[in-house]
DNA sequence: CTCAAAAAATGAACACGTTCAATATTTTTT
DNA sequence: AAAAAATATTGAACGTGTTCATTTTTTGAG
């Protein structure tokens, strides 16, 4: 039965990755030690690195499983039907920043974020710009679908404006992250009150 | 003469600073140890600490020069006359991104940013986002300059319109600052394209 | 079943930022 | 000018992420 090994695997990166976002959460991120993760999870500090390749890997999981459920709930409303730009906005970016809290805290993001500028080459960074681009790609295709169906101008650079948004989104909440008395409702009506402006200029029929 | 300390305290603070920024150019950020800053200075490591808070604290005077530099050239376009959105914006924009690696390497930013958001409630972080604030602040200012001279249509909400372009100027520099292979005009292009269609439509004449 | 090769686990050792008790220097007081 | 007080310097020691030579476990062939 040559399934042993694997099964044991499996069941330490389990408990490895368990016990990582437990304490992270429990402690934050940068107080659990590795030796307290890997002593919680029952193996070696040299095991740790036999599974990850460092302590800020750890993360990515979480965020990667963060954002992928945040894409496809942000499909899901592409799909539906809108009538007006800034509601279509807001409720696409509010589902972001609403889900956002769901697996990280904030100094969980602030050590994503912070992790992916400082170290760009890293395979970590690399994936976390790559869910990035993702989520911009998808503001993009919203305001897409909104021209579509005829409710943006039709002159309107969908992409140039929804990476505009986007990053803007992103900026802010940076800032939202960065502020630990800063709550989601906050974000977004600040975002939404960015957003209007270009959101009116660009639908059809107002001027 | 009770100059003796002052003066050899503000010669050894000269002597590590730039010991520090030599460092940091010739071998990075990460690869420049305090052991090698201060022995390059003619001090020893506990010096060091007298004199400055931490490693990432040396960043911020290079950074703090850097972005005053940038908001007095700032000032002086936007008292200059403008007939044109789109063209003084890049204008303005054009002055921070290619003033930015003046004495910032891109690992020294990477490194900046990194560290104001990894731990946001240091007078590192304090400082750099105090510089940020005050360039989205000279942002919104030129629009309003653009709309009190009957460029800007004068319904447009300056200071969300301005916060959104420097959101969007700052994670784009961000985007910057990750990829080593990336120059100034390469960036200035990008922006250029995704401020097109918001300067288009806030303009008064077109439509 | 045995045993050699492959895979995995281990923890002591290392690197580097940071701290702090001890020492040295400068200033002030008398 | 001597002593006392204030200030500055020092480098050994500490904490924590990471590495790697050694040991242990698992596998599969004979």
């Amino acid at each position: 039965m040559s399934g042993l090994r694997a099964q044991k695997k499996a069941d330490k990166n389990r408990r490895i990755l368990e016990a990582a976002t437990t304490l992270f959460r429990k402690v934050g991120y940068d107080s659990a030690r590795i030796e307290d993760i890997a002593e919680m999870a029952g193996v070696s500090v040299g095991t740790f690195y036999n599974y990850f390749k460092n302590k800020g890997d750890m993360l990515m999981a979480t965020v990667s499983m963060e954002v992928e459920e945040v894409l496809a709930a942000g499909d899901a409303i592409i799909a539906r039907d809108h009538d007006e730009v800034a509601p279509a906005l807001s409720e696409l970016i509010g589902k972001y920043y609403d889900h956002s809290l769901t697996y990280l805290s904030k100094e969980m993001w602030r050590t994503a974020m912070s992790l992916s500028i400082a170290q760009p080459e890293t395979p970590f960074s690399k994936r976390y710009t790559a869910l990035d681009h993702r989520l911009s790609k998808q503001v993009c295709d919203l305001i897409r679908a909104l021209q579509q169906r005829g409710i943006v101008r039709s002159e309107v650079d969908c992409d140039a404006v929804g990476e505009l948004l986007f990053n803007n989104v992103n900026m802010m909440f940076i800032e939202f992250v960065k502020d630990e008395d800063m709550d989601v409702n906050g974000l977004k009506a600040s975002v939404a009150k960015q957003n209007l402006p270009v959101a009116s200029l660009m639908s059809v029929g107002a001027d």
